[in-house]
RNA sequence: GGUCCCAUCGUCUAGCGGUUAGGACGCCGGCCUCUCACGUCGGUAACAGGGGUUCGAAUCCCCUUGGGACCA
Protein backbone atom coordinates (compact mmCIF):
# COMPACT_ATOMS: atom_id res chain seq x y z
CA UNK A 1 0.00 0.00 0.00
CA UNK A 2 1.62 3.21 -1.34
CA UNK A 3 1.58 6.22 1.15
CA UNK A 4 -0.43 9.52 -0.84
CA UNK A 5 1.07 12.06 -1.57
CA UNK A 6 0.41 15.36 -3.13
CA UNK A 7 1.88 18.60 -4.20
CA UNK A 8 1.39 22.47 -4.38
CA UNK A 9 3.65 23.89 -7.31
CA UNK A 10 2.87 27.74 -7.22
CA UNK A 11 4.99 29.82 -9.53
CA UNK A 12 6.12 32.53 -7.64
CA UNK A 13 5.36 35.69 -10.07
CA UNK A 14 2.83 37.57 -7.73
CA UNK A 15 0.95 36.76 -4.68
CA UNK A 16 -1.35 33.63 -3.55
CA UNK A 17 -4.62 33.79 -5.25
CA UNK A 18 -7.93 32.38 -4.31
CA UNK A 19 -7.93 29.81 -7.19
CA UNK A 20 -4.50 28.91 -6.50
CA UNK A 21 -4.90 28.61 -2.26
CA UNK A 22 -8.24 26.23 -2.95
CA UNK A 23 -5.85 23.87 -5.58
CA UNK A 24 -3.27 24.07 -2.27
CA UNK A 25 -6.64 23.56 0.14
CA UNK A 26 -7.39 20.41 -1.89
CA UNK A 27 -4.04 19.12 -2.33
CA UNK A 28 -3.70 19.46 1.37
CA UNK A 29 -7.13 18.26 2.33
CA UNK A 30 -6.49 15.04 -0.18
CA UNK A 31 -3.45 14.08 1.37
CA UNK A 32 -4.97 14.32 5.15
CA UNK A 33 -7.72 12.42 4.54
CA UNK A 34 -5.31 9.81 3.29
CA UNK A 35 -2.50 10.09 5.97
CA UNK A 36 -0.50 10.94 3.08
CA UNK A 37 2.43 13.39 2.33
CA UNK A 38 1.55 17.51 1.27
CA UNK A 39 4.89 18.51 -0.48
CA UNK A 40 5.32 22.64 -1.76
CA UNK A 41 7.12 23.21 -4.70
CA UNK A 42 8.34 26.76 -5.93
CA UNK A 43 8.17 26.72 -9.66
CA UNK A 44 10.66 29.23 -9.75
CA UNK A 45 12.33 28.52 -13.43
CA UNK A 46 11.15 32.20 -15.07
CA UNK A 47 13.97 33.80 -13.17
CA UNK A 48 12.81 37.10 -15.08
CA UNK A 49 9.11 36.95 -13.42
CA UNK A 50 10.02 35.28 -9.70
CA UNK A 51 10.51 37.02 -7.30
CA UNK A 52 11.79 36.60 -3.26
CA UNK A 53 8.89 38.63 -2.36
CA UNK A 54 7.05 36.92 -4.56
CA UNK A 55 7.82 33.17 -2.83
CA UNK A 56 7.76 35.26 0.92
CA UNK A 57 4.17 35.75 0.44
CA UNK A 58 3.00 32.78 -0.92
CA UNK A 59 4.24 31.10 2.51
CA UNK A 60 2.72 33.86 4.26
CA UNK A 61 -0.58 32.93 3.11
CA UNK A 62 0.01 29.20 3.58
CA UNK A 63 0.74 29.59 6.66
CA UNK A 64 -1.67 32.00 7.33
CA UNK A 65 -4.68 29.47 6.02
CA UNK A 66 -2.19 26.43 8.31
CA UNK A 67 -1.77 24.77 4.85
CA UNK A 68 0.94 22.96 6.34
CA UNK A 69 3.11 21.02 4.62
CA UNK A 70 5.60 17.78 4.99
CA UNK A 71 8.42 18.62 3.04
CA UNK A 72 9.49 21.35 1.03
CA UNK A 73 9.31 24.01 -0.06
CA UNK A 74 11.74 22.30 -2.67
CA UNK A 75 12.78 24.79 -5.78
CA UNK A 76 12.83 24.22 -9.26
CA UNK A 77 15.49 26.98 -9.78
CA UNK A 78 17.94 24.67 -7.63
CA UNK A 79 16.99 21.33 -9.51
CA UNK A 80 18.09 22.61 -13.27
CA UNK A 81 20.74 19.45 -13.11
CA UNK A 82 18.28 16.79 -12.66
CA UNK A 83 15.65 18.25 -15.88
CA UNK A 84 19.21 18.52 -17.80
CA UNK A 85 19.68 14.66 -16.80
CA UNK A 86 16.45 13.52 -18.14
CA UNK A 87 16.44 15.49 -21.07
CA UNK A 88 19.85 13.54 -22.09
CA UNK A 89 17.56 10.38 -20.50
CA UNK A 90 15.78 10.84 -23.17
CA UNK A 91 17.82 11.83 -26.19
CA UNK A 92 20.07 8.81 -24.81
CA UNK A 93 16.78 6.52 -25.43
CA UNK A 94 15.56 7.85 -28.42
CA UNK A 95 12.25 10.23 -27.05
CA UNK A 96 13.74 12.84 -28.00
CA UNK A 97 15.97 14.57 -30.70
CA UNK A 98 17.83 18.01 -31.33
CA UNK A 99 16.48 20.04 -33.44
CA UNK A 100 18.42 23.10 -35.11
CA UNK A 101 15.55 24.88 -36.14
CA UNK A 102 16.59 29.07 -35.97
CA UNK A 103 13.37 30.81 -34.48
CA UNK A 104 13.42 32.91 -37.93
CA UNK A 105 12.73 29.31 -39.50
CA UNK A 106 10.19 27.95 -37.41
CA UNK A 107 8.55 31.46 -37.68
CA UNK A 108 8.29 31.25 -40.90
CA UNK A 109 7.07 27.86 -41.22
CA UNK A 110 4.11 28.43 -39.03
CA UNK A 111 3.05 31.45 -40.94
CA UNK A 112 2.73 29.47 -43.98
CA UNK A 113 1.24 26.59 -42.26
CA UNK A 114 -1.26 29.18 -41.40
CA UNK A 115 -1.28 30.57 -44.81
CA UNK A 116 -2.01 27.06 -45.72
CA UNK A 117 -4.72 26.31 -43.05
CA UNK A 118 -3.03 23.81 -41.24
CA UNK A 119 -2.06 23.85 -38.02
CA UNK A 120 0.57 25.78 -37.23
CA UNK A 121 2.52 22.54 -35.84
CA UNK A 122 6.17 21.85 -36.28
CA UNK A 123 7.15 19.88 -39.00
CA UNK A 124 9.21 17.55 -37.54
CA UNK A 125 12.43 18.76 -40.04
CA UNK A 126 15.10 17.72 -37.14
CA UNK A 127 13.54 14.32 -35.92
CA UNK A 128 14.94 12.38 -39.25
CA UNK A 129 17.86 14.45 -39.42
CA UNK A 130 20.90 12.06 -39.69
CA UNK A 131 24.10 13.70 -38.95
CA UNK A 132 24.47 17.05 -36.35
CA UNK A 133 25.95 19.78 -37.40
CA UNK A 134 28.20 20.70 -35.04
CA UNK A 135 28.67 23.87 -32.96
CA UNK A 136 25.42 25.32 -33.62
CA UNK A 137 22.51 25.95 -30.56
CA UNK A 138 20.16 23.28 -30.44
CA UNK A 139 16.76 23.00 -28.49
CA UNK A 140 15.61 19.40 -27.26
CA UNK A 141 12.38 17.98 -28.47
CA UNK A 142 10.34 15.27 -27.52
CA UNK A 143 9.00 13.03 -29.97
CA UNK A 144 5.41 12.46 -29.38
CA UNK A 145 3.99 9.72 -31.28
CA UNK A 146 2.64 10.14 -34.73
CA UNK A 147 -0.16 7.83 -34.80
CA UNK A 148 -2.58 6.42 -31.07
CA UNK A 149 -4.11 7.97 -28.31
CA UNK A 150 -3.24 9.19 -25.30
CA UNK A 151 -6.05 9.04 -22.45
CA UNK A 152 -6.35 10.90 -19.44
CA UNK A 153 -8.26 8.63 -16.81
CA UNK A 154 -8.84 12.34 -14.71
CA UNK A 155 -10.54 11.99 -11.44
CA UNK A 156 -12.18 15.20 -11.45
CA UNK A 157 -13.24 14.87 -15.23
CA UNK A 158 -13.40 11.43 -16.16
CA UNK A 159 -12.03 9.60 -19.38
CA UNK A 160 -10.09 12.06 -21.81
CA UNK A 161 -8.72 11.39 -25.14
CA UNK A 162 -6.16 12.92 -27.10
CA UNK A 163 -5.04 11.87 -30.25
CA UNK A 164 -1.02 11.86 -30.73
CA UNK A 165 -1.23 13.52 -33.97
CA UNK A 166 -2.59 16.65 -32.72
CA UNK A 167 -0.09 16.90 -30.26
CA UNK A 168 3.28 18.59 -30.99
CA UNK A 169 6.68 17.65 -30.97
CA UNK A 170 7.24 20.14 -27.77
CA UNK A 171 10.59 21.56 -27.05
CA UNK A 172 11.92 20.21 -23.64
CA UNK A 173 15.04 22.10 -23.28
CA UNK A 174 15.27 25.65 -24.75
CA UNK A 175 17.74 26.18 -27.57
CA UNK A 176 19.99 28.17 -24.47
CA UNK A 177 19.88 25.11 -22.15
CA UNK A 178 17.16 26.21 -20.04
CA UNK A 179 14.39 23.08 -19.60
CA UNK A 180 10.87 23.90 -19.80
CA UNK A 181 7.80 23.43 -18.11
CA UNK A 182 6.66 20.25 -18.94
CA UNK A 183 10.08 18.64 -18.58
CA UNK A 184 10.20 19.98 -15.20
CA UNK A 185 7.10 18.89 -13.73
CA UNK A 186 7.07 15.79 -15.04
CA UNK A 187 10.70 15.19 -13.14
CA UNK A 188 9.83 16.76 -10.31
CA UNK A 189 6.55 14.80 -9.77
CA UNK A 190 7.87 11.76 -10.52
CA UNK A 191 11.07 12.07 -8.41
CA UNK A 192 8.95 13.35 -5.33
CA UNK A 193 7.16 10.11 -6.08
CA UNK A 194 3.35 12.57 -6.27
CA UNK A 195 0.78 9.88 -6.81
CA UNK A 196 -2.01 12.68 -7.05
CA UNK A 197 -1.41 15.61 -9.14
CA UNK A 198 -4.16 17.80 -8.35
CA UNK A 199 -4.29 21.00 -10.55
CA UNK A 200 -5.87 23.54 -12.17
CA UNK A 201 -7.89 22.92 -15.45
CA UNK A 202 -6.04 24.95 -17.42
CA UNK A 203 -3.43 22.16 -17.26
CA UNK A 204 -5.55 19.58 -18.49
CA UNK A 205 -4.21 19.93 -21.85
CA UNK A 206 -0.72 19.39 -20.82
CA UNK A 207 -1.55 16.24 -19.50
CA UNK A 208 -1.33 13.82 -22.23
CA UNK A 209 2.07 15.40 -23.13
CA UNK A 210 3.45 14.82 -19.79
CA UNK A 211 1.70 11.24 -19.84
CA UNK A 212 3.64 10.58 -23.14
CA UNK A 213 6.90 11.80 -20.92
CA UNK A 214 5.99 9.59 -18.02
CA UNK A 215 6.14 6.57 -20.30
CA UNK A 216 9.41 7.51 -22.13
CA UNK A 217 11.42 7.75 -18.90
CA UNK A 218 9.77 4.63 -17.43
CA UNK A 219 7.67 5.66 -14.25
CA UNK A 220 4.83 5.28 -12.84
CA UNK A 221 1.85 7.57 -13.77
CA UNK A 222 0.47 9.38 -10.79
CA UNK A 223 -3.41 9.80 -10.90
CA UNK A 224 -4.75 13.21 -12.56
CA UNK A 225 -7.42 15.78 -10.99
CA UNK A 226 -8.34 18.96 -12.70
CA UNK A 227 -9.75 21.27 -11.03
CA UNK A 228 -12.39 24.10 -12.58
CA UNK A 229 -11.08 27.13 -12.39
CA UNK A 230 -12.78 30.01 -10.22
CA UNK A 231 -13.79 33.03 -12.36
CA UNK A 232 -14.71 36.43 -11.69
CA UNK A 233 -18.88 37.33 -11.42
CA UNK A 234 -18.53 38.28 -15.42
CA UNK A 235 -16.81 34.75 -15.95
CA UNK A 236 -13.68 35.54 -16.82
CA UNK A 237 -10.51 35.13 -15.36
CA UNK A 238 -10.64 35.93 -11.45
CA UNK A 239 -8.69 39.33 -11.44
CA UNK A 240 -8.46 42.53 -9.42
CA UNK A 241 -11.11 44.39 -10.97
CA UNK A 242 -13.53 41.80 -9.09
CA UNK A 243 -12.10 42.70 -5.75
CA UNK A 244 -9.14 41.29 -3.82
CA UNK A 245 -7.27 38.48 -5.23
CA UNK A 246 -5.03 37.81 -3.06
CA UNK A 247 -4.95 35.67 -0.10
CA UNK A 248 -2.98 38.11 2.44
CA UNK A 249 -5.49 40.85 1.52
CA UNK A 250 -8.75 38.88 3.28
CA UNK A 251 -6.49 38.75 5.91
CA UNK A 252 -6.03 42.72 6.25
CA UNK A 253 -9.60 42.80 5.56
CA UNK A 254 -10.05 41.28 8.95
CA UNK A 255 -10.87 37.77 7.44
CA UNK A 256 -10.62 34.76 9.75
CA UNK A 257 -8.57 31.91 7.98
CA UNK A 258 -10.62 29.14 8.97
CA UNK A 259 -13.24 30.99 7.39
CA UNK A 260 -11.38 31.33 3.60
CA UNK A 261 -10.68 28.03 3.90
CA UNK A 262 -14.30 26.95 4.55
CA UNK A 263 -15.46 29.09 1.65
CA UNK A 264 -13.21 28.18 -0.78
CA UNK A 265 -13.76 24.38 0.03
CA UNK A 266 -17.13 24.69 -0.87
CA UNK A 267 -16.09 26.56 -3.81
CA UNK A 268 -16.45 23.45 -5.94
CA UNK A 269 -17.14 20.82 -3.45
CA UNK A 270 -19.62 19.92 -1.48
CA UNK A 271 -21.21 17.30 1.04
CA UNK A 272 -24.66 16.82 1.31
CA UNK A 273 -26.04 20.12 2.38
CA UNK A 274 -23.47 21.11 4.43
CA UNK A 275 -21.74 24.52 4.26
CA UNK A 276 -20.06 24.62 7.64
CA UNK A 277 -17.04 22.54 8.18
CA UNK A 278 -14.17 22.27 10.94
CA UNK A 279 -10.94 21.50 9.48
CA UNK A 280 -11.01 17.97 11.04
CA UNK A 281 -14.07 17.56 9.31
CA UNK A 282 -13.06 18.73 5.84
CA UNK A 283 -10.14 16.38 6.39
CA UNK A 284 -12.47 13.81 7.38
CA UNK A 285 -15.33 14.08 4.84
CA UNK A 286 -13.21 15.44 1.67
CA UNK A 287 -12.93 13.32 -1.48
CA UNK A 288 -12.29 14.16 -5.23
CA UNK A 289 -15.50 12.27 -6.70
CA UNK A 290 -17.25 15.41 -5.07
CA UNK A 291 -15.33 17.80 -6.54
CA UNK A 292 -17.95 19.41 -9.41
CA UNK A 293 -16.68 19.57 -12.90
CA UNK A 294 -17.92 23.15 -13.76
CA UNK A 295 -16.24 26.49 -12.98
CA UNK A 296 -17.22 28.51 -10.56
CA UNK A 297 -17.94 31.76 -9.44
CA UNK A 298 -16.51 34.16 -6.85
CA UNK A 299 -19.17 35.62 -4.19
CA UNK A 300 -18.10 37.87 -2.10
CA UNK A 301 -21.08 37.95 -0.36
CA UNK A 302 -21.24 34.30 0.43
CA UNK A 303 -17.35 34.71 1.71
CA UNK A 304 -18.84 37.47 4.03
CA UNK A 305 -21.42 35.26 5.41
CA UNK A 306 -18.99 32.55 6.27
CA UNK A 307 -16.75 34.71 7.76
CA UNK A 308 -19.33 36.26 9.80
CA UNK A 309 -20.87 33.06 10.50
CA UNK A 310 -17.21 32.35 12.06
CA UNK A 311 -17.01 35.41 13.94
CA UNK A 312 -19.95 34.22 15.67
CA UNK A 313 -18.83 30.93 16.65
CA UNK A 314 -15.20 31.53 17.58
CA UNK A 315 -14.86 31.62 21.44
CA UNK A 316 -14.37 35.73 22.18
CA UNK A 317 -11.09 35.13 23.75
CA UNK A 318 -9.56 33.75 20.77
CA UNK A 319 -11.60 36.33 18.30
CA UNK A 320 -9.84 38.79 20.83
CA UNK A 321 -6.51 37.86 19.91
CA UNK A 322 -6.88 37.80 16.75
CA UNK A 323 -8.28 41.59 16.61
CA UNK A 324 -5.34 42.79 18.54
CA UNK A 325 -3.58 43.53 15.27
CA UNK A 326 -6.59 45.70 13.69
CA UNK A 327 -7.15 47.73 16.71
CA UNK A 328 -3.38 48.81 16.59
CA UNK A 329 -3.80 49.22 13.29
CA UNK A 330 -6.91 51.62 13.92
CA UNK A 331 -4.11 53.88 16.02
CA UNK A 332 -5.98 53.13 19.14
CA UNK A 333 -4.67 52.21 22.54
CA UNK A 334 -4.94 48.21 23.29
CA UNK A 335 -6.26 47.30 26.26
CA UNK A 336 -3.72 45.77 28.67
CA UNK A 337 -6.84 43.56 30.30
CA UNK A 338 -7.35 40.34 27.90
CA UNK A 339 -10.33 39.05 29.88
CA UNK A 340 -12.14 42.60 29.54
CA UNK A 341 -10.67 42.88 25.64
CA UNK A 342 -12.44 39.34 25.52
CA UNK A 343 -15.83 41.17 27.11
CA UNK A 344 -15.81 43.78 24.58
CA UNK A 345 -15.72 41.26 21.43
CA UNK A 346 -18.61 39.28 22.83
CA UNK A 347 -20.56 42.25 22.59
CA UNK A 348 -19.36 43.12 19.19
CA UNK A 349 -19.20 39.43 17.66
CA UNK A 350 -22.70 38.81 15.85
CA UNK A 351 -22.76 42.52 14.54
CA UNK A 352 -19.61 42.64 12.83
CA UNK A 353 -18.63 40.72 9.41
CA UNK A 354 -15.48 41.09 9.65
CA UNK A 355 -12.33 42.20 12.09
CA UNK A 356 -11.86 45.49 10.38
CA UNK A 357 -15.62 45.92 11.50
CA UNK A 358 -15.87 44.84 14.65
CA UNK A 359 -12.86 47.51 15.46
CA UNK A 360 -15.17 49.90 13.85
CA UNK A 361 -18.50 49.39 15.83
CA UNK A 362 -16.05 49.15 19.19
CA UNK A 363 -14.32 52.51 18.49
CA UNK A 364 -16.46 54.09 21.47
CA UNK A 365 -15.30 51.35 23.82
CA UNK A 366 -11.54 51.74 23.09
CA UNK A 367 -11.23 56.02 22.98
CA UNK A 368 -11.18 57.69 25.84
CA UNK A 369 -13.93 60.62 25.67
CA UNK A 370 -16.72 60.18 23.06
CA UNK A 371 -18.10 63.12 21.30
CA UNK A 372 -21.30 63.51 21.94
CA UNK A 373 -23.07 64.85 18.67
CA UNK A 374 -25.92 68.05 19.99
CA UNK A 375 -28.31 67.25 17.15
CA UNK A 376 -28.97 63.77 19.12
CA UNK A 377 -29.14 65.12 22.36
CA UNK A 378 -31.40 67.54 21.41
CA UNK A 379 -33.91 64.65 19.82
CA UNK A 380 -33.46 62.13 22.87
CA UNK A 381 -32.90 64.00 25.53
CA UNK A 382 -36.29 65.44 25.50
CA UNK A 383 -37.00 67.66 28.35
CA UNK A 384 -39.88 66.05 29.72
CA UNK A 385 -37.79 62.82 30.44
CA UNK A 386 -34.85 64.68 32.38
CA UNK A 387 -35.81 64.27 35.39
CA UNK A 388 -35.71 60.14 34.28
CA UNK A 389 -32.39 60.46 33.09
CA UNK A 390 -31.00 62.64 36.12
CA UNK A 391 -32.71 60.05 38.82
CA UNK A 392 -31.09 57.28 36.54
CA UNK A 393 -27.72 58.95 36.58
CA UNK A 394 -28.19 58.61 40.30
CA UNK A 395 -28.70 55.36 40.67
CA UNK A 396 -25.99 54.79 38.26
CA UNK A 397 -23.56 56.54 41.01
CA UNK A 398 -24.98 53.56 43.53
CA UNK A 399 -24.87 50.24 41.28
CA UNK A 400 -22.86 47.58 43.33
CA UNK A 401 -21.54 45.50 41.85
CA UNK A 402 -21.25 46.83 38.46
CA UNK A 403 -23.00 44.30 36.37
CA UNK A 404 -25.51 43.87 33.50
CA UNK A 405 -28.17 42.63 36.12
CA UNK A 406 -28.09 45.41 38.52
CA UNK A 407 -27.55 47.87 35.54
CA UNK A 408 -30.67 46.13 34.14
CA UNK A 409 -32.22 47.04 37.64
CA UNK A 410 -32.02 50.17 37.86
CA UNK A 411 -33.33 50.82 34.41
CA UNK A 412 -36.33 48.85 35.62
CA UNK A 413 -36.41 51.28 38.96
CA UNK A 414 -36.43 54.58 37.05
CA UNK A 415 -39.21 52.58 34.05
CA UNK A 416 -41.85 52.26 37.05
CA UNK A 417 -40.94 55.07 39.00
CA UNK A 418 -41.85 57.35 36.12
CA UNK A 419 -43.57 55.12 34.16
CA UNK A 420 -41.58 54.84 31.00
CA UNK A 421 -40.53 52.46 28.49
CA UNK A 422 -37.23 51.23 28.22
CA UNK A 423 -37.05 52.54 24.65
CA UNK A 424 -37.67 56.23 26.22
CA UNK A 425 -34.39 55.73 28.64
CA UNK A 426 -32.54 53.40 26.68
CA UNK A 427 -31.66 55.61 23.78
CA UNK A 428 -30.22 58.69 25.53
CA UNK A 429 -28.35 56.79 27.56
CA UNK A 430 -26.82 54.97 24.69
CA UNK A 431 -26.44 58.33 22.80
CA UNK A 432 -24.29 59.65 25.95
CA UNK A 433 -21.90 56.86 26.31
CA UNK A 434 -21.48 55.79 22.84
CA UNK A 435 -22.16 58.90 20.57
CA UNK A 436 -24.37 57.24 18.28
CA UNK A 437 -27.46 55.73 17.82
CA UNK A 438 -26.44 51.78 17.42
CA UNK A 439 -24.72 49.81 19.60
CA UNK A 440 -24.99 45.92 20.95
CA UNK A 441 -27.56 45.87 23.89
CA UNK A 442 -27.12 48.68 26.37
CA UNK A 443 -27.07 46.94 29.62
CA UNK A 444 -24.16 45.05 28.36
CA UNK A 445 -22.19 48.06 27.00
CA UNK A 446 -22.77 50.13 29.85
CA UNK A 447 -21.01 46.97 31.85
CA UNK A 448 -17.98 46.71 29.26
CA UNK A 449 -17.95 50.35 29.47
CA UNK A 450 -17.11 50.56 33.24
CA UNK A 451 -18.99 52.52 35.49
CA UNK A 452 -16.40 55.50 35.84
CA UNK A 453 -16.29 55.85 32.16
CA UNK A 454 -20.25 55.55 32.31
CA UNK A 455 -20.63 58.17 34.41
CA UNK A 456 -18.44 60.63 33.33
CA UNK A 457 -20.05 60.45 29.49
CA UNK A 458 -23.62 60.28 30.84
CA UNK A 459 -22.57 63.57 33.01
CA UNK A 460 -21.47 65.45 29.76
CA UNK A 461 -24.64 64.36 27.86
CA UNK A 462 -26.67 65.66 30.88
CA UNK A 463 -24.80 69.17 31.24
CA UNK A 464 -25.33 69.11 27.42
CA UNK A 465 -28.55 68.49 27.23
CA UNK A 466 -29.51 70.92 30.31
CA UNK A 467 -27.75 73.81 28.50
CA UNK A 468 -29.94 72.98 25.36
CA UNK A 469 -32.92 72.83 26.86
CA UNK A 470 -32.32 76.35 28.61
CA UNK A 471 -30.91 77.56 25.35
CA UNK A 472 -34.75 76.37 23.63
CA UNK A 473 -36.58 78.17 26.89
CA UNK A 474 -35.06 81.62 26.42
CA UNK A 475 -35.45 81.16 22.63
CA UNK A 476 -39.44 80.65 22.92
CA UNK A 477 -40.14 83.25 25.32
C1' G B 1 -7.68 28.64 -36.25
C1' G B 2 -7.04 23.58 -33.99
C1' U B 3 -7.64 20.51 -29.64
C1' C B 4 -9.86 19.89 -24.94
C1' C B 5 -13.23 21.00 -20.89
C1' C B 6 -17.93 22.77 -19.01
C1' A B 7 -23.63 23.77 -18.76
C1' U B 8 -29.68 22.79 -12.29
C1' C B 9 -32.41 29.29 -9.08
C1' G B 10 -28.43 35.80 -9.91
C1' U B 11 -24.27 32.82 -7.10
C1' C B 12 -22.35 28.06 -4.49
C1' U B 13 -24.64 23.48 -4.98
C1' A B 14 -27.88 18.47 -3.81
C1' G B 15 -29.57 15.15 -7.46
C1' C B 16 -26.17 9.91 -9.93
C1' G B 17 -33.86 6.90 -14.75
C1' G B 18 -39.54 7.65 -11.29
C1' U B 19 -38.53 13.96 -6.24
C1' U B 20 -44.40 18.84 -5.32
C1' A B 21 -36.34 19.44 -8.41
C1' G B 22 -33.77 19.96 -1.95
C1' G B 23 -30.25 23.18 0.83
C1' A B 24 -27.11 27.68 1.32
C1' C B 25 -25.76 32.99 0.05
C1' G B 26 -28.35 37.26 -1.69
C1' C B 27 -33.05 39.68 -2.04
C1' C B 28 -38.31 40.51 -0.08
C1' G B 29 -41.88 40.06 4.05
C1' G B 30 -43.62 38.45 9.24
C1' C B 31 -42.17 37.52 14.34
C1' C B 32 -38.72 38.80 18.35
C1' U B 33 -36.91 43.64 20.29
C1' C B 34 -33.76 49.16 24.31
C1' U B 35 -31.10 50.90 18.82
C1' C B 36 -28.44 47.86 15.36
C1' A B 37 -27.82 43.12 14.84
C1' C B 38 -28.43 37.78 16.09
C1' G B 39 -32.27 34.41 15.97
C1' U B 40 -36.73 32.54 13.93
C1' C B 41 -40.82 31.73 10.33
C1' G B 42 -42.23 32.38 5.35
C1' G B 43 -41.59 34.04 0.18
C1' U B 44 -38.80 34.89 -4.60
C1' A B 45 -35.96 32.07 -8.16
C1' A B 46 -33.23 26.91 -11.96
C1' C B 47 -32.79 21.75 -15.07
C1' A B 48 -29.54 26.63 -22.03
C1' G B 49 -32.24 24.89 -26.81
C1' G B 50 -33.40 20.80 -30.08
C1' G B 51 -33.43 15.81 -31.28
C1' G B 52 -33.16 10.78 -29.78
C1' U B 53 -32.96 6.10 -26.04
C1' U B 54 -36.75 4.56 -22.45
C1' C B 55 -43.13 2.87 -19.94
C1' G B 56 -40.57 7.12 -17.75
C1' A B 57 -35.41 11.68 -18.31
C1' A B 58 -32.34 17.31 -14.77
C1' U B 59 -30.05 12.41 -14.86
C1' C B 60 -27.92 8.26 -20.77
C1' C B 61 -26.54 9.50 -26.30
C1' C B 62 -26.17 13.15 -30.43
C1' C B 63 -26.44 18.09 -32.41
C1' U B 64 -26.82 23.40 -31.68
C1' U B 65 -25.86 27.52 -28.70
C1' G B 66 -23.16 29.75 -24.96
C1' G B 67 -18.91 30.02 -21.63
C1' G B 68 -13.81 28.68 -20.49
C1' A B 69 -8.78 26.56 -21.06
C1' C B 70 -4.54 25.11 -23.81
C1' C B 71 -1.45 25.28 -28.24
C1' A B 72 0.34 28.63 -31.07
Amino acid sequence: MSEVRTRFAPSPTGYLHLGGARTALFNYLFARHHNGQFVLRIEDTDRERSTAESIQAILDAMVWLKLDWDEGPYYQSQRVAFYLEHAERLLASGHAYRCYCTQEELEAKREQALRAGRKPMYDRTCRQRNEQPGGRPYAVRFKTPVDGVTVVEDLVKGHVAFENCELDDLIIVRSDGSPTYNLCVVVDDAMMRITHVIRGDDHLTNTPKQILMYRALDYPLPAFAHLPQILGPDRTRLSKRHGATSVLAYREMGYLPDALVNYLARLGWSHGDQEIFTREELIEKFSLDHVGKSAGIYNAEKLEWVNFHYMKTTPPPELARAVKPFIAARGYDLPGDDSWLAKMVATLQERAKTLVELVELGRFYLIDTVEIPPDLVHKHFKREILPALERLRELFATVDPWCPEAIQRAFERVMSEFHLGLGKIAQPVRIAVTGGTVSPGIFEVLDVLGQARTLRRFDSALTLARQLVALEATGTT
